[in-house]
DNA sequence: CTTTGCATTAACAAAATTGTTAAACAAAAT
DNA sequence: ATTTTGTTTAACAATTTTGTTAATGCAAAG
């Protein structure tokens, strides 16, 4: 019963701590907020993680990984013909943004604001895009010899896919304030963004 | 020359706060610090704008209202056919972007950290998005009713080409140290990335 | 039953950060 | 020349925030 004890206070705690530095980032973030998010005593944060930084990175590494195994996952599969699995491809990512519309701007705020505390992000970000990149442009290559496409660069399709998929569930919260009325819920706005972007990669790789 | 010195000063601090904020935002920002870079006591700080708070809101107003007069001057603009009028507008603010990468992250960031605090941000962006998207309907709903385009939602449109505009720039600094070699320098990459961009929406518009 | 080891608490300490004030100073007006 | 007005400085105060520690509790192992 003790070690359950530990666990769950531990979870209780990262849990809080990512809503805290995902919503705020690291310099917003109080360590005593995530605290009584948590239900513990801000002793108790100390206790186990010892420093606000080494909870960051804990928090980091846990979101980060996830992200990165479910990228690798999209780029193993080949079943489907180059288009479609591009497009695929495209979906998971936008599921992935959608669900978590918080995490990229996390990351480019950390990056941006402090470069050194965030070397673990940098680390997991490069890991995931030169395998992926890598994987692509051989693919793409191949399909364009093939005459299936038109010749294109991994890096462009990449950015705008990230760029699309990212941007608009991202800023949805801010816009739907704003906007009065012409926009629809969130729901409905993700499915017809998805298949707007989808349409939109596929006007672009054909000849 | 009592005058003139005090707008200097006052002008070193806006400089310096800018500087701090768009790059560490809110939070991340240090009044001793931004004081440092302006040459100037942190006292004195104190002595021109009182609060970091208000600081923080003369650098937003100041600099939302630049991006606000250049979008405006933009969609006043209704000399070009309809394609290449969107493809030009879109590249004034592929510019504006590239000028100013750290703007929309910093944007994003005060939005979701700390709604209150940004209401000016919140506000200055409501008044660009409106006017521009009222206007952008019409023009897209005549010209989709000439024929030369398809029928398309402004929403949508303008969504896509914020999002590309704004992530490659954006992103641009971070990648750039990941990426060993396959990127091309900064002007290079901007020029080939508005390019792109112009072609994604031709594509996205024709019939 | 007692000892051992970890969990928990409350109070405290240290550091960082924002904000204030009183006095010195400089320039311009009278 | 003196007064007045606004600027600048240095020292200080207040608050916030992170981190520590010593004492207490509590469950399991011996």
């Amino acid at each position: 019963m003790k070690n359950e004890k530990k666990q769950n206070k531990e979870q209780d705690i990262l849990l809080a701590a990512e809503e805290e530095f995902l919503t705020k980032g690291y310099d917003g973030a109080r360590t005593t907020s995530i605290a009584q998010k948590a239900g513990v005593t801000h002793a108790m944060l100390h206790y186990y993680f010892r420093t606000k930084e080494q909870l960051f990175n804990r928090v980091v590494e846990q979101k980060f990984g996830m992200v990165a195994m479910t990228m690798a996952s999209v780029i193993a599969d080949s079943s489907l013909p180059i288009v479609e699995r591009i497009v695929h491809g495209a979906g998971v990512h936008f599921d992935i943004a959608s669900k978590d519309p918080k995490l990229p701007a996390f990351m480019i705020h950390e990056i941006l604001s402090n470069p050194e505390r965030s070397t673990m992000i940098r680390e997991k970000v490069k890991w995931i895009t030169l395998n992926v990149h890598q994987n692509l442009q051989a693919q793409l290559d191949m399909a364009a010899n093939r005459g299936e496409i038109r010749k294109i660069d991994a890096v462009d399709l990449l950015m705008d896919i990230i760029s699309l998929n990212i941007f608009g569930v991202l800023i949805y919260p801010s816009i739907s304030q704003i906007a009065d009325g012409f926009l629809p819920s969130y729901e409905d706005f993700k499915a017809k963004r998805k298949a707007d972007i989808a349409d939109t990669i596929r006007r672009k790789l054909s000849i």
